[in-house]
DNA sequence: AATTAAATCAAACATTTGTTTAAATTTGCT
DNA sequence: AGCAAATTTAAACAAATGTTTGATTTAATT
């Protein structure tokens, strides 16, 4: 599916107010009103509210899937230099799309919508496959020890990250970094979870005790 | 605040409904009428909608709190004992009040209500104050290394947590657990939770590299 | 038993909700 | 310019929202 530019403009202000007031905090003439555009577009162009919001979901969905392929096929990298690429990924995308991950930590807890819900579940179907074989790649070279809970991995990896941007205005307050511009703390934090992560990792993966 | 018996009843269908549907998504007619009360009892009881949900959070964080503080005093602990009796304590708290933590979450993230956005920010800076000290402690005891991100920490432990709940279903699938009881099931989990983050933290404070 | 306070109720309230309508305007095409 | 399709609009729709009302029932106290 592909919007013209006025839907595209309805699609991020309505982005915007649903993750920050919620899908039912938010109703058409919030949306409206803010977009600049009658209500009735909002019918007119995506159906409905509802269909407004499945519609902001497999937009943004099929942007974050078409760059995951491409990384395992990439030969000239090392499991561990994969994983670690996997982590810098993950972080920047939720650093960059903040707010929609917001609205998907919602959506995944309420579970209200099925289209929605059965598209974030083969989002991270695919996700959590990529890793494995990775790991598994990683296993079978060697490098990384057996036994590891692929799952688990990624949930540290993706709680530890939203975790951190629900709490961010808590993190900035905690180590007095209020002067700092919202464009130079995110920089820290990314840095901070890229390194923290990869630490993470590493000792979990490499054969030691 | 003390309520009685038909107050508490109302407080926890409330948390129920407002956990799985939200808050804006539940109305007080869904909870008067899933509670067997009349609508007006909301009201009468609490005030308003928003006040029945401030002290829904006013109930919870109070009981959390009060646990908190005797651990740090125990003296027959060492910091890395307290430290996994931490983690056991918190994986043990989301694994039972899991309904109100997905609350939590989406409270934390809309930052709509005031009142419930400071209770929530005395209640993580307790928190982060007691672990922070442990550390410190252990720290002066030659059993962690120095330089410890403690926000980072805690957003470590409890982002894997909540992400693994959050995602529950999904791992119950991929690991194929499907005919395990629901009890079995939380089971595996804090047991799977617990390690994975005690052994997350061992290599993440000791000495080493 | 009488009186007072607390609890419960159905009904009504003013708004707000998502969606539709039918007319008006703009746009693209010949 | 003239026509048809696409866009935009204000107004209206029924349904649902949170809250209040005033009467009625229950409980407690004297």
């Amino acid at each position: 599916m592909t919007y013209n530019d006025k839907q595209v403009h309805i699609l991020e202000t309505a982005e915007e107010l649903f993750s920050g007031k919620g899908y039912d905090g938010t109703s058409v003439r919030d949306i409206a009103e803010a977009a600049g555009i009658n209500i009735a577009m909002i019918s007119y162009y995506f159906g409905s509210k509802e269909k407004l919001m499945q519609a902001i979901f497999e937009s943004r969905t099929g942007q974050l899937t078409e760059k995951i392929e491409s990384l395992l096929s990439n030969e000239s990298l090392s499991p561990l230099e994969k994983l670690n690429v996997v982590v810098d990924d993950y972080v920047e995308r939720i650093v960059s799309k903040e707010r929609f991950y917001k609205l998907m930590i919602c959506e995944q807890m309420m579970e209200k919508n099925v289209v929605i819900n059965d598209l974030l579940f083969s989002l991270k179907k695919k996700n959590a496959d990529l890793v494995a074989r990775l790991l598994l790649d990683g296993q079978k070279k060697k490098v990384f020890k057996k036994n590891i809970d692929v799952v688990m991995l990624m949930n540290t990896m993706i709680g530890t990250v939203l975790q951190t941007f629900i709490n961010k205005d808590y993190y900035k307050n905690f180590y007095n970094l209020i002067d700092l511009s919202e464009e130079e703390f995110k920089k820290l934090l990314f840095k901070k979870l890229t390194s923290h992560i990869k630490e993470l990792f590493k000792s979990l993966l490499s054969y030691e005790a």
